[in-house]
DNA sequence: GTATACTCTACTAATATAATAGAGATTATA
DNA sequence: TATAATCTCTATTATATTAGTAGAGTATAC
């Protein structure tokens, strides 16, 4: 697994619209200048959240993003899969690899399925309302905080 | 974690080494024959695991490479590491990154930390003797079988 | 002395990453 | 209804990484 810019700042952005989950859209401007992200880079990320349905979005005057479900039903698995694809370590743990002659012979495979597996198990147990209660024990006075 | 084509084929290297460990050097045209690595890249590969000291090299007309130290003292981890840089998915699990503003408000670094260590217990703990034994235990007629 | 095999540096094509740019569509509200 | 604020969409660009190619040079066994 390999965590890009883009995969950093949509976790990012996910997690302050969980702080704002149930108080009505944030808009586009306030994220960036909030969490430090180039505006129009943002833009192109949440409309992929949107596509994939993570957040929703309203236009207009009072516009911006939402999430699309509560925070604790959101895993850091899922965004993290979404935006930087498989969390496999080598394309081969995959069912359509073809680079090993005899699939069989590869003994590298089982490592990397384990070093898969293990890392699923870790992230697919976070949710965003995890990450939101470690936030705010960490620092009462979190940027994140309504 | 990411692995490559360039790590891919350095560890099916050390591997094909360790079989041959004790009998020799063997040369580039055999490894990339049998392991079908374009013979020009595997030269390059060869000659990082040289100045890693993973593999020493004999020129000349029966010249190649072998392994420095015996297979079971070669782990997964460290020839990973090597060629693909640090397990870490992401920088800022690193010591010098400064990509959050307030390390200590960042809540995702301890889930990529918990990914780090779990992935490291696991490719840390395989040896190129662990994954000879198993591969000749897959196949008797194994290809890198002396 | 020559064939064989490693050594070293440079170059290239393709792809991914991290943006930047600008025109267009929607909506609240004055 | 005009308009400002906000999201939407497509295209372009700069840089880095990846995977490989090319060719001249060096060492050694026989």
């Amino acid at each position: 697994m390999k965590i890009t810019y883009k995969g950093d700042y949509a976790l990012k952005t996910i997690l302050d619209l969980a702080a704002h989950f149930g108080n009505g859209p944030v808009a586009i401007n306030d994220l960036s200048r909030r969490l430090d992200i180039p505006t129009k880079f943002l833009e192109q990320i949440l409309l992929d959240l949107k596509r994939a349905h993570f957040v929703e979005s309203r236009r207009g005057k009072i516009g911006g993003y939402c999430l699309s479900r509560p925070p604790a039903q959101i895993t850091l698995g899922e965004v993290t899969r979404f935006i930087n694809g498989p969390v496999e370590p080598i394309a081969c743990v995959d069912k359509k690899y073809s680079g090993c002659h005899d699939i069989g012979k590869c003994v590298f495979r089982d490592v990397w399925a384990e070093v898969n597996r293990s890392t699923a198990r870790i992230i697919d147990n976070v949710t965003f309302e995890d990450l939101l209660k470690k936030s705010k024990k960490i620092n009462k006075a979190f940027t994140y905080q309504i």
